[in-house]
DNA sequence: GAGCGAATTTAGCCATGACTAAATCCAATG
DNA sequence: CATTGGATTTAGTCATGGCTAAATTCGCTC
């Protein structure tokens, strides 16, 4: 069994690999950074993880996981985004409360567990921020999701998935309506990295900054 | 925040303190058995409690709560019960295996979550077992419970609270039709610490071990 | 009241996973 | 191509909570 400092450590490893803006290697410093810990103490988890043959470090370069880790991780994570979902579902929590309390609960649930809230929930493949859930076996869908940050105006599209990074992002975004299915459409973009005009749903406007836009990602809808 | 490791002493001594057969002090090695430790780890840990406050040490005699270390273990049996509870309603558990689930649950759920799930029992003062819940102001109710093996031949009950630390147990009971609100009657106590014969409701009849009769809680049914 | 055995405590060790401070490496700049 | 600054690693420390082995204490028996 991982510790779950370990678990914490590929499941940070795994999210910044994966990050839309990621490079190849994912450093020590992305990685300090990520789990609010010295670099130092990055370095030396590193090595444990190393050693334990769950990524491949290049000293001075940074981290891969290797098909272990990624297995592993992809484990957690369905943890994590089973219990976001059931958590929003059954217990009635807010969007942005669920990444903390799944944060806590996803090291303690047994393998039982997940597989009766899974069953609870339909089987879902969706989390409750639209991330895909990983299966059982290790597979995770590729969606082919577009920031609303890079849309062109005119442009119209719905909201698929919002980063569940800032909860206070959540809850402004939640507030203007702009939840999972909801359509948008692009009026006009403010030069200079300026905010975008958005029309949201039928008949709400609204001046979205760019840096909330990075964090939503959108399906195009047909002309 | 008490570490999971305090939390768990804490909950142990207060068992222990609470037990049918303690006597006035808590002493080491009980619970070094109970947690599955050794002595020396025990001695330990019994120091940093006290250090806390959370426990007065009489060495080389044993331990006793403090106000404070009572209050804290009520907070954290209350969420094991609760967790147990809900993981019996809510999840479709065994009556067996609810409290390994929440053994590993109740350390990392947060205020809101025991809030939701209590809530959502509507506010149960009893737990998976009978045991009563703590209430959040740290109040438990005190049931005047007898144990089936001391009940006379003739004598007329029902089982009101069971012993969760062992699923054996549990598993075996619950084949037997021995679970909460079952009416049962002494048909004869066999001598020299035999079996009890009892009827199970209307019309069962089962030959119950004085050591799983001491499990169980009754209430005395009027002659 | 001496001694014995069991319980308890002390002493010293280990792994985990954090930290700071210091050393080292690498890439970019002049 | 030498230098330098930021990133990374190494070295050494700490707290937590286990462990074993050894010492100590207590209560009971003779």
């Amino acid at each position: 069994m991982l510790s779950e400092a370990v678990q914490d450590y590929l499941k940070s490893i795994y999210k910044l690999a994966h990050a839309p803006q990621a490079g190849e290697m994912v450093t020590t410093s992305l990685i300090a950074e990520r789990m609010q810990v010295s670099a130092a103490s990055a370095t030396n988890m590193i090595k444990k993880l190393a050693e334990l043959r769950l990524v491949d470090h290049t000293p001075y370069q940074g981290v891969e996981l290797t098909p272990t880790g990624v297995k592993m991780a992809l484990e957690i994570i369905r943890h994590h985004r089973l219990l976001e979902l059931y958590l929003r579902q059954s217990l009635g929590y807010d969007w942005d409360q669920v990444d903390a309390e799944a944060d806590r609960l996803e090291h303690a649930i047994s393998e039982d567990f997940e597989d009766r809230i899974d069953r609870a929930l339909g089987f879902p493949t969706v989390g409750a921020h639209g991330e895909p859930i990983p299966s059982k076996e290790g597979d995770i869908a590729v969606h082919s999701y577009r920031r609303l940050a890079d849309m062109a105006e005119g442009e119209r599209c719905w909201i698929r998935q919002v980063s569940d990074r800032d909860p206070t992002l959540l809850r402004y975004l939640n507030e203007h309506g702009l939840i999972l299915g909801t359509e948008v459409e692009i009026r006009e973009r403010a030069p200079f990295r300026g905010p975008l005009r958005i029309a949201i749903g039928v008949d709400r406007e609204h001046h979205l900054g760019l840096e909330a836009a990075e964090q939503i990602y959108v399906e195009i809808a047909a002309a």
